[in-house]
RNA sequence: GCCAGCGUAGCUUCAAUUGGCAGAGCGCCGCAUUCGUAAUGCGGGGGUUGUGGGUUCGAGUCCCACCGCUGGCCCCA
């Protein structure tokens, strides 16, 4: 006897082994054609899927109203493709085809070269086989079996994953359909004609199991939905947000330059992007003055010493820019003919000396803790820099003012005694909510970075990492945000919280980060007097609330689509002139906007004042002060909101006290 | 770095029939106009078609290499 809990509360009983689909079609019939598929105690299965005999369970038939549902069609569209793939082309290994964002991918090995001029052709196979609809069938089997039967089909990529991710399985399924027989987990919708609306959106290279020391494989990306409607919409929505592109408005609005023969991922700050910038500088500065933190300066270069130290050389040597060699050492390498293989292996060795371009700022500001000695009464101490740090990023990963070769981080290093550790990294925290919620940023996600247990790449001994990764999560609980831990998110040095925000595209940033660092303290020894008069090591917490002023600015001007708040504006107000004739009086006004710490321009070209508002309302300036001979003669002036047009005369002094009242309080308009 | 695509004036979904005189709009500059809440008119300058090489009587167009950009993978201290 099987006993089934509904969402809606009601409960059925079977006494006979059944299916969702039976329970559906025991419901209605109509439910039963509805029904793609079934959560069971809340785990996705197929509508197919048998359910025990007895026991209870919860159970939810999903149908095309249901998120889920299209997730499941999606994934089934990915079968679709891939069927169509090895009907078009020989010789194709399938790979790995699940359902991602807004579509699904397959990746595929095989030995022509995909294109998107052959997406259309591709199309067309899936729209044949989603016609035919012949169902998706989940066949058992042992996994031994299905190593035969993969070796049958000729698929050895899927052997290969039977033998070493699946190996500990006992029995896996397979989905066929038609001539197509696919080593699968599922679930799948029972037939491809829920497949409403498919379009192929993208073919990229990917690396087997996602590991670059293995094979190169094809991956084709598609997007599917249930109707044409909502295929249409997404394009839309797709094409709508490109034009928020933070690359696309950096040049429009006039905030910034990448220029090639500066050399990529080089940032040029124009005037105006610059004015976003230290307005954001400023505000930060200020809660750093409040939380107790000391500004510093450090030098853009160190000895490469400094970094071995640290670690940084030469572990994180292939994403640095190579190190500066003295001159006299170069003139004796060139005279022994030191080759560059011979070269590198020297500076490896700490053999030669030379200087580093900074890839970070925590061993200057170490260097700074350790210029004093240190007594617990002086903990914790808070060293903040706006610090500009340089980074080989590989040249495919490079793009607009998200990740990028130079960039200057709201950097800071506490050092902290092991009690006041939870308490400083929630300070910390407290300071990225506080930018993120200023600036109306609602849409991130706190993700808790964590070491990959059996992984080579971090420094510290498990005891320390344990300390360090209990500290974060307790933070992350405090703060009052969901939050998800990951494991292998982690830093060389320590776990840390993150927040994660989605750029026009849909990619995910890293902005603000809080580090907890038990390595490098231990690294350079460092010390303070505790009070038992003994020396004590001290923890160090890294944070950076806007992570780097580059990827915030970015990401900030595509929040927007370039229309900052006023606080944040470039270009708070424009004075524009009905006629050449008032322009005196307008330069009067314009002074005293001015004056009053508005940052204002005036426009007195001979054009009519239709063009100059439109040009100001496509550089997105909040306010207009329209300057006639009614202004003039009333000594008052016209206002003009960039959102809610003309705002009808108003005397000066008030006009300026609306203006200055919106950027104090730094509001963020809808 | 790897896979795929792209690169024509400051900018743009740019245009240029099978390889056959490099064009338009906007911006810019000049002149006229002095205008009331999203584009005044006329005129003008601006390109070694990313760079280098090759095929050809002839290359923006075809081929090769490099540089850069876009999307993805890997990476991301």
């Amino acid at each position: 006897m099987l006993k089934v809990n509904l969402p809606d509360g009601s409960v059925l009983e079977f006494s006979r082994r059944v299916r969702p689909i039976d329970i559906a079609a025991d419901i209605g019939p109509g439910l039963a054609k509805a029904t793609l598929a079934a959560e069971v105690d809340g785990v996705l299965v197929g509508a197919d899927s048998p359910l025990p005999e007895n026991g209870e369970i919860s159970l939810r038939l999903l149908t095309k109203k249901d998120p889920k549902a299209l997730g499941v069609m999606r994934h089934s569209a990915a079968h679709v493709m891939a069927r169509a793939v090895m009907r078009l082309y020989d010789g194709v290994q399938l790979a790995f085809g699940p359902t991602a964002g807004d579509g699904f991918y397959y990746d595929f090995d095989l030995k022509h070269s995909i294109s998107e001029e052959d997406f259309p052709k591709i199309e067309a196979e899936m729209a044949k086989i989603v016609k035919a609809n012949e169902p998706f069938e989940r066949v058992e089997m042992d996994r031994l079996e299905a190593i035969q039967l993969c070796k049958d089909l000729g698929q050895t990529l899927k052997v290969e994953h039977l033998d070493e991710g699946l190996a500990e399985e006992g029995s896996v399924s397979f989905y066929r359909q038609g001539e197509f027989v696919d080593l699968c987990r599922g679930p799948h919708v029972p037939s491809p004609n829920a497949i409403g609306a498919l379009k192929l959106t993208a073919v990229a290279g990917a690396y087997w199991k996602g590991d670059a020391s293995r094979q190169q494989l094809q991956r084709l990306y598609g997007t599917a939905w249930f109707n044409k409607q909502d295929l249409k919409a997404y394009l839309q929505q797709v094409e709508e947000a490109k034009r928020r592109d933070h690359r696309l408005l950096g040049r429009k609005l006039k905030l910034f330059e990448i220029d090639e023969q500066v050399g990529q991922g080089l940032v040029l700050w124009k005037p105006r992007g610059a004015i976003v910038r230290t307005e954001l500088e400023r505000f930060i500065g200020e809660h750093l003055h409040r939380q107790g933190y000391q500004r510093v300066f450090t030098p853009h270069i160190g000895k490469l010493d400094l970094f071995r130290t640290s670690g940084h050389f030469p572990y994180y040597r292939e994403s640095q820019y190579p190190p500066m060699i003295a001159h006299e050492q170069m003139k004796l390498l060139a005279d022994e003919n030191c080759s560059c293989g011979e070269l590198a292996n020297r500076l490896a060795e700490g053999n030669i000396d030379g200087y580093l371009l900074k890839p970070m700022n925590c061993p200057f500001h170490i260097k700074l803790y350790q210029s004093e000695p240190r007594s617990y009464r002086d903990l914790p101490i808070r060293l903040a820099e706006f610090g500009t740090v340089y980074r080989w990023e590989q040249s495919g990963e490079l793009g607009g003012m998200t990740r990028v070769r130079g960039f200057t981080q709201d950097d800071a290093h506490l050092f902290v005694t092991e009690e006041q550790l939870d308490q400083e990294v929630a300070g910390c925290l407290e300071l990225v909510k506080i930018i993120f919620g200023t600036l109306g940023m609602t849409d991130y996600r706190v993700r808790v970075g964590l070491r990959e247990p059996d992984s080579q790449k971090y420094v510290g001994t498990a005891e320390q990492w344990e300390r360090a990764e209990a500290a974060c999560c307790r933070a992350a609980e405090l703060l009052g945000v969901p939050f998800e831990a990951e494991v292998g998110e982690a830093a060389f040095y320590g776990p840390k919280i993150d927040f994660v925000v989605r750029d026009v595209i849909g990619r995910e940033w890293q902005l603000g980060t809080v580090q907890v660092d038990y390595q490098l303290p231990e690294r350079f020894g460092l010390e303070y007097a505790g009070a038992d008069n003994q020396p004590h090591r001290p923890v160090m917490i890294h944070r950076a609330p806007f992570g780097s002023m580059e990827r915030f600015v970015g990401v900030l001007i595509e929040h927007f689509a370039g229309a900052f708040p006023l606080w944040l504006a470039p270009e708070q107000a424009r004075v524009l002139v009905v006629s050449q004739k008032f322009e005196e009086y307008a330069r009067e006004v314009e002074g005293h906007l001015s004056q009053a710490g508005i940052r204002v321009s005036g426009d007195y070209r001979s054009e009519k004042i239709g063009a100059k508002i439109r040009d100001a309302q496509l550089e997105l300036v909040p306010y207009m002060f329209v300057i006639g001979g009614r202004e003039m003669e009333q000594g008052n002036v016209a206002v003009r909101d960039r959102r809610e047009g003309d705002l009808g005369a108003m005397p000066l002094d008030g006009a300026i006290a609306k203006l200055r009242t919106e950027i104090d309080e730094k509001a963020i308009r809808p």
